[in-house]
DNA sequence: TCAATAGTGTCTGTTAGACATTATGGA
DNA sequence: TCCATAATGTCTAACAGACACTATTGA
């Protein structure tokens, strides 16, 4: 069992590496992972090897995929089950309890088969960012419209119209403005918001083809 | 490793299931299932699987997601693995090799293991719809247009406007007509078509909020 | 004053869905 | 003839994206 931990940090989407165990060379980072107990519960041993690593419980977790032996996996295990976790922007004094955030166009080069988890982490993110309220859980509690942006144009991977954005966001009444406002810098301080969801829209999407 | 394999017949989506093995009641059936040589690979094992129980190769395959111990195998593994594939509509007489086809909605009391994998197939393909074009998978290679529409209703799970769905049908260039005609009873015949993507749109769907 | 960012109002082209109408077979 | 289904044209409301503009700070 492999997990793939995500978080927004500094106007990125950064991964936990933490050392690659079995000695060797001490830069090697890797995936957090341990070999699954027979009879364990899959969801319980992710969420405990995430507060083990994280220091605390993830905001979200889900299974991405298993993967067979034709990518080779630090351990000797023939296959292997990837989890995605997130977690709020962490605290710069506070780190991870045991590991490293790596933003993920820096990563170093993995074991094959946490590469893929990786790349098909953020490809199962990208699918559900439109189905599930992922973007809250990568941002600290009260965050900026901006920074709300962004992660949504990380995880979709292209960039969206600012006005278009807002619009869609007050329509779906997903977040509330506070009466705080932050300097980000230069221009004009950007207003607060926290998450806080208020009625269900009944979706109505079409048949779309998209490929 | 159990497998949901799904096609499209007489207006509904049908799972087969095969004779439960392990003698006892000789009714019971279940998702055909082995387990999984270690070493072997995972799309490899799924894929004769399936040749094995259809008589022929799935056109295609897709992993579902891992179950552990909580719910309830016929096999006494600990964890197994789903994977979801479709196949055309088989023909009146040639029934599959081991098994036979049953209605979704009329799904005899399974394993919960099993049943929680066919609810979670049918949900990955909803995901998948507007994605890839799985829903000619599930027709003849010839069909009707509005075969193709009831393929997707059932796979969206909602009715869809039938003018809107042939001009994003339309739009996407994915079928084309050809000179035969069939009659579906009643009313005036419906032209077939046949699969033919042509070239691909791009995208450039905005961030949407529907949850 | 200038540069940079936040936030909003207006316009326009696209499109999903409603509605109506024609086409064509079987009963 | 009537009915059921196929297929298509037109209209409208909704909306994504473009554009422009105002607001508010730091340099």
């Amino acid at each position: 069992m492999d997990l793939v931990i995500l978080t927004f940090r500094q106007g990125e989407l950064a991964v936990l590496l933490v050392p690659a165990e079995g000695g060797g060379n001490r830069t090697r980072r890797e995936l957090p992972w341990r070999p699954l107990e027979s009879g364990e519960s899959l969801e319980r041993a992710a969420a405990g090897l995430a507060r083990e690593t994280l220091g605390a419980p993830a905001a979200w977790m889900e299974q991405v995929r298993a993967y067979d032996g034709r990518l080779r996996h630090p351990g000797d295990v023939s296959v292997s089950l990837a989890f995605v976790a997130l977690t709020p922007t962490p605290e710069s004094r506070a780190a991870a309890a045991a590991g490293e955030w790596v933003p993920l166009d820096q990563l170093p080069p993995l074991p094959p088969r946490q590469r893929a988890m990786v790349d098909d982490a953020v490809a199962a993110l990208r699918t559900r960012v439109d189905l599930a309220p992922i973007a809250f859980l990568l941002l600290p509690r009260t965050f900026t419209l901006s920074q709300l942006q962004e992660v949504y144009e990380l995880l979709l991977g292209r960039s969206l119209h600012k006005a278009s954005f807002r619009r869609a966001l007050q329509a779906a009444r997903l977040v509330q403005p506070l009466a705080e406002w932050r300097s980000e810098g230069r221009g004009r301080p950007a207003q607060l918001y926290r998450y806080a969801p208020a009625k269900r829209r009944t979706s109505g999407r079409s048949a779309r083809f998209e490929f």
